[in-house]
DNA sequence: TAAAAATACTCCATAGGTATTTTAT
DNA sequence: ATAAAATACCTATGGAGTATTTTTA
């Protein structure tokens, strides 16, 4: 509704490069030239200037991509209350997720809505975190569950509404066997001397877990490296190492491990949060979603004690 | 900038009918009718229904009618401050005004902008109150100066921004050696037994003419019918009857007829107004057009006395 | 039967892609 | 030499028009 060239020079600002901004939106490099070249026109400014062999925004470019942001916001306020009119049972509604959250949230609030409303299209995606926000921004998407980490938006970009939904300790996960293993509650700190096991270093989990033990106070020993929260459980039940593992991450049962809760002020905990755009938040399809997740995190934060 | 049939949807929610609104917007009644189907189509509402051999807006409909009026005011307010950066002096003001404001305000105000910016391509176009808001509406002009009359939107409409910018008092019109010529002040109702001159019925100034005459207490006799100031004064210097002129309207010289000033509280006064698009009036080149007329008010006010 | 809206179709303008050129690293 | 952006040119989708049908006053 709103001239799909605001968009593309939106993705550009984020961007930097016309490629990029062509390979985000699906388009080539030469439309989303051709695009902005025609949106600078027809507006009578100049949006971006060259640099180097690249282009870069000016004030006036800076400026649009700023307020744009306003006017999506207003659409999309009016798009809810019009949903309110309209025929939400056989709408859609679309969520993406990562991590953790899409395993242990994600079904349980699809069910929830399916149950609310059987004829609603519920579709799902699992994408990183800097895709669900690409995805809530190009309308692939209507909310997002993540962990949040570092390519999350600041608390105050007017493209969306994002909000802590709960919060996912992260545990230790050891042998049965393992000296600690009897332990109701520890200190970080006391594992210091520990063979550890995480993800490879540049992930948002390494980085969460590093940063937790700097804090308790030394550099860990890394012995082996899983993405998998079931490959990281393997390797703990052979007895190669101790791991941190989200509470909400479920393990298949068996192996011969035990999850020991970290007290303390450096333990850690992953912070899981909904995003919509701005303006959205009416829509009634979306407004119960973020209900039902209210009540499942609620549901949660009593399961985890 | 911002989707063109919202543009659509909002003109037939003033005119009613898909084959007046396809008039205004140059277009065929079978492109309305698609525009508006896609539209409800893409956003799943119900737009209009059929009612008789009219359509009729659905709730959703005036509620998208209503809230897209703010999407237009922040475009508006978006291009008024991408204006700042752009290159005002190369670009183009369109003014469209009626009445004699246009005679008597216009080429004053085109001229002072075109002194402050030698190359700027200012338009004017003369054209009646609901032609001149229309212009506004679809974005063919930029600023429109007009006598207040049943045809303007109301104050509080949010598509225009609207304000007083001068009074303009009707002066008696009468033949040299008519017996109020010598009176250098008189009431209307003084004038109760006069044969008259006025336009005729149903024009904006007849309306006013005969409010004005009720409200001092008589029923005017309307002798002839002019609807052009020197008409009307050519009628009077014969002496076939007396008019009521606007104290801006120019007057031919040579004709024998004076002036005379109304006094009380029935003197009748036309509210000149000044409108532009809600949103606009921060646009470098409208501030200062508005910033021009409220000059050219203030001095008119003067010469006026 | 006349007038308004909607449909079926036809056509063209323009958005987007392909291939190429330009420019800077 | 390579990579990014812009340009020239071509293609195809969708918006608008014409002709027709449907519906109601």
């Amino acid at each position: 509704m709103i001239d799909r060239r605001l968009l593309v020079l939106r993705t550009l600002a984020e961007h930097h490069t016309v490629t990029e901004t062509a390979d985000v939106l699906n388009y080539t490099p030469s439309a989303v030239s051709a695009q902005l070249r025609g949106l600078a026109e027809q507006l009578g400014v100049e949006l971006l200037k060259p640099d180097g062999r690249r282009v870069q925004l000016t004030p006036a470019g800076r400026l649009l991509v700023a307020r744009s942001a306003d006017l999506s916001r207003v659409w999309e306020e009016i798009r809810a209350e019009l949903a309110g009119h309209a025929d939400v049972e056989h709408s859609a509604l679309r969520l993406c997720g990562f991590s953790t959250p899409m395993a242990a949230i994600m079904p349980n609030l699809a069910m929830r809505l399916q149950l609310r409303w059987p004829h609603l299209l519920v579709r799902i995606e699992e994408a990183n975190p800097a895709a669900c926000f690409e995805m809530l921004s190009t309308d692939a998407a209507d909310l997002a569950v993540l962990v949040a980490t570092q390519d999350v938006p600041a608390t105050g970009d007017p493209r969306f509404e994002q909000r802590p939904l709960l919060d996912d300790p992260l545990d230790l996960l050891v042998r049965e066997d393992h000296p600690m293993s009897s332990r109701t509650s520890l200190e970080l700190a006391d594992l210091a001397t520990e063979a550890w096991i995480t993800d490879r270093a540049g992930s948002a989990y390494h980085q969460l877990f590093l940063t937790a033990c700097l804090a308790a106070g030394f550099m860990p020993n890394v012995a082996h490296h899983a993405s998998e929260w079931d490959a990281a459980a393997a390797l703990v039940a052979v007895g190669l190492g101790i791991a941190l593992i989200p509470r909400l991450a479920k393990l298949p049962a068996g192996y011969p491990v035990r999850r020991v809760r970290l007290r303390g002020t450096s333990a850690p905990v992953r912070s899981i949060i909904v995003a919509v755009r701005a303006g959205s938040g009416k829509h009634p399809l979306i407004a119960e979603a973020l209900e039902e997740l209210e009540a499942l995190a609620r549901e949660a934060r009593i399961m985890m004690g």
